[in-house]
DNA sequence: TCGTCACTTGGCGATATTACCAAATAAGCA
DNA sequence: TGCTTATTTGGTAATATCGCCAAGTGACGA
């Protein structure tokens, strides 16, 4: 098996683990409408600061947002734009998934 | 908050997640030129067939992939053909990196 | 009907993720 | 310098994921 090939989807899976939490998604959804200090976003996430910040750091290490200090709080804002359109096609397994489920309980009905 | 924007974010990350590791992208990616039966996948992947069946089930039980059992066999294949799209956008995240991680490299060469 | 092949499921130990609290750090102000 | 605010980091318990082996299921040919 290539080595360089196992090393990409690695790094793939990498970055999508990053993204795959409910909260994350919210935070990018969020970043990517306009740049949030950590205070703002924990107040949207509602779990504790000290979550959310690492939360941030999770997807900072795989390079999808940055930050940066100005005086005492730290904004964070997406860096990579092309990360939101990936929820129309998630939103498609998702209705696909709806319809599925609807004519399963149709078939019971019957 | 918004209780069903809550909802939405998780059945997000539940799609996410499954795709999120480097088996799973390596069999979507698979699926996504031809269907295959298990043997073949765990050939191609190279872990025990019981690992591979449990990640296969995984991806069918988000929607992502679909079963057919044809005799004895088992056909896999990519019911949500917009997936491999994602990976273009993951590659810009890992070039980025890859980018500031020379220009890193450089600075402490200076 | 018995055995075999293709696959799935159960079980389990090893490892990773997550969330919280508490403590550390860093900046700005009195 | 000491205090407060904003954020990160360390520690830890609860939970989830992963991969293997062993056992179960279902189709098919002998």
């Amino acid at each position: 098996m290539n080595q360089k090939l196992k090393d990409q989807y690695d790094a793939r899976a990498r970055v999508l683990k990053a993204l795959a939490h409910p909260s994350r998604l919210m935070i990018v959804d969020e970043l990517s409408r306009q740049e949030r200090c950590v205070a703002e976003l924990t107040e949207m996430v509602g779990s504790d600061m000290s979550t959310v910040s690492k939360h941030l750091a999770t997807l900072k290490n795989v390079g999808i947002i940055r930050d940066e200090k100005r005086g005492s709080q730290v904004y964070y804002s997406l860096v990579v734009r092309c990360i939101p359109n990936f929820f129309g096609c998630i939103e498609s397994v998702l209705q696909a998934n709806a319809r599925q489920y609807l004519s399963l309980v149709e078939l019971k009905i019957k």
